[in-house]
DNA sequence: TGGCTATTTGGCAAAATAGCCAAGCGCCTT
DNA sequence: AAGGCGCTTGGCTATTTTGCCAAATAGCCA
């Protein structure tokens, strides 16, 4: 069942969400942090990038507002905000499996 | 309740969806198709750019799976194929107002 | 056939994005 | 204080995306 969407409404910002997931890198962590928060060093092996460009991707899922972040120390640790990514993953892949 | 997500696993076509997903006339389109399909014209009004400009929007969200088309006369019809969309853009919009 | 309509495609310029390296910043340890 | 570590920022280039116009395609109807 489709639910009941406004079309006279700015999608800026939601389009902003959906253009930060729309990178494997950044989907990937994301995938990662379902399970937890995380650091960026250990973000940046799970995705073989270079160490700025890991924060770049971070910091565009940040201020999408898709995950946050909070310093400790030397690390600072990445947490997923928006908690319906996994379901709708899974409902991507079901549909692209079809 | 946060779903199991792999983390090991290709994300490239997930990707293309977010991406496809991710610019504000292609949303709003979304939008409106998920009240049933709409030919291209209805879709072109709504969304107030160029007829061609429209047409590449659409493809780029069909190349990525979100909708399908069929023709009919002059007509050319695309309809949603991504249900859980209208889901997810209030799940989004939840958060994006917290 | 010819003209009209709806849509797609090609081509182009402007803007945005992705990746790297280098440099900077802040915290920690010595 | 000095150096190391984790991370971010600046800057650059290569690539991709966006939007328009113009042209091509295809169906409909007189």
């Amino acid at each position: 069942m489709l639910q009941e969407i406004e079309v006279n409404k700015n999608y800026e910002r939601s389009a902003d969400v959906f253009k930060a997931m729309g990178h494997p890198a950044r989907l990937r962590m994301l995938a990662a942090l379902g399970s937890g928060e995380q650091c960026v060093c250990e973000l940046q092996k799970l995705v073989g990038l270079d160490m700025s460009t890991v924060s770049k991707h971070l910091s565009v899922l940040k201020h999408a507002g898709v995950v946050s972040s909070r310093k400790e120390g030397n690390w600072a640790y990445y947490r997923l905000e928006l908690e319906c990514v996994g379901r709708f993953l899974t409902c991507i892949e079901r549909t692209l499996s079809e």
